[in-house]
DNA sequence: CATCAGGGCCCTG
DNA sequence: CAGGGCCCTGAT
């Protein structure tokens, strides 16, 4: 266990160029996501810690740009000198989970012509759907999330950073990073119970455990078709009909990803779409089908965050008690 | 004090 | 394919 923290003094600048047009602050910040101490998003800069190539670096993301001109100052921190190439491949890292590349030209065309969304494209026209975990991260996030309150995941994900991540500073934030794998693979049952994680446990060593075997190829896998890449994260162990779908959108981009609701999301899209407390799942699924198409999954995750961003400036009863944090 | 569901999944019959 | 069990917590 280190509590120690460690100094990232080393930093880089690059830029980046997203496609038009670009909604920074949409992009790389997304109210719904549960708060954990790995990221921070303050005064328009973005900061999160990034395990890469068995580094622990830190990441900061500033706009220098406007919706029709994008720019972004990626800066990476380090406690050790960086190669240009190790760069390079970081900034095409970054470009990838923050789909900074995609053409949204048609998304945007069908959302002008939707009657819920017109005026959500207007406030975030340019957002992208993103996530700066890894799938190896991500799968953990999406284990802690089963069956459990939003104040208990944020409990066993900040239990499992204390005792097995790292913590480093940067830029003047103070964060927490993510562990090696192996260090999950070979802690012990009891251990790993130790920190509230419950029956999650062995999904949790099972997964890792297939992450340093090189069962899980994250670049293989983006190469796959949806379908294929589906059965393939559907293998993997704690990987259930919920998770696969957070899995392919988020981490993978997969912008139709939208087959399952879970009973609290069914309980937001019944009021957003339908104006009711609850619509049959089924019936949800197949209005965002035909109201969205290919495009359903990012069009339901412009809805989502546009309200989990009006829950910042008010209070909306209904979706309090669904939260419950 | 007991019981139960929660931002699921696996395993069994 | 339906249903039980699973870690833990907080609500009732």
């Amino acid at each position: 266990m280190t509590n120690r923290i460690t100094p990232l003094k080393y930093k880089y600048n690059q830029l980046l160029f997203p496609t038009p047009p670009f909604n920074f602050e949409g992009t790389v910040h997304k109210p719904s996501h549960f708060p954990s101490s790995d990221n921070s998003y303050k005064n328009g800069k973005c900061r999160f810690s990034l395990r890469y190539q068995d580094r622990t670096l830190g990441i900061g993301l500033s706009n220098l740009g406007t919706t029709y001109k994008p720019k972004i100052r990626l800066t990476t921190f380090s406690s050790k000198k960086l190669s240009n190439s190790l760069l390079e491949s970081i900034r095409a890292e970054i470009e990838f989970r923050f789909d900074l590349g995609v053409d949204l030209k048609e998304f945007n065309k069908i959302c002008r012509r939707d009657s819920v969304l017109k005026p959500v494209l207007k406030r975030w026209i340019g957002t992208r759907v993103s996530n700066g975990n890894s799938l190896y991260e991500f799968m953990v996030i999406a284990t802690v999330l089963q069956n459990a309150t939003v104040k208990r995941s944020v409990q066993m994900i900040e239990n499992m950073f204390k005792r097995f991540g790292a913590r480093i500073s940067f830029d003047g934030e103070r964060l927490s990073a993510f562990w090696p794998p192996d260090s999950i693979d070979n802690a012990s049952e009891e251990e790993l119970r130790a920190l509230k994680l419950g029956y999650r446990v062995t999904m949790l060593k099972r997964q890792a455990h297939s992450l340093i075997t090189g069962e899980i190829d994250e670049n293989q896998l983006r190469l796959l078709s949806s379908s294929d890449l589906k059965i393939k994260l559907l293998e993997l162990y704690g990987i259930g009909p919920a998770s696969v779908w957070y899995l392919l959108f988020e981490v993978f981009k997969r912008y139709d990803a939208f087959e399952y609701i879970s009973p609290w999301e069914q309980k937001i899209y019944s009021r957003l779409l339908f104006e009711k407390d609850l619509v049959d799942p089924k019936i949800i699924l197949d209005e965002v089908n035909t109201r969205w198409g290919k495009w359903k999954m990012l069009a339901a995750h412009y809805l989502f965050e546009d309200l989990f961003w009006q829950r910042k400036t008010q209070h909306i009863p209904w979706l309090e008690e669904l939260i419950r944090l």
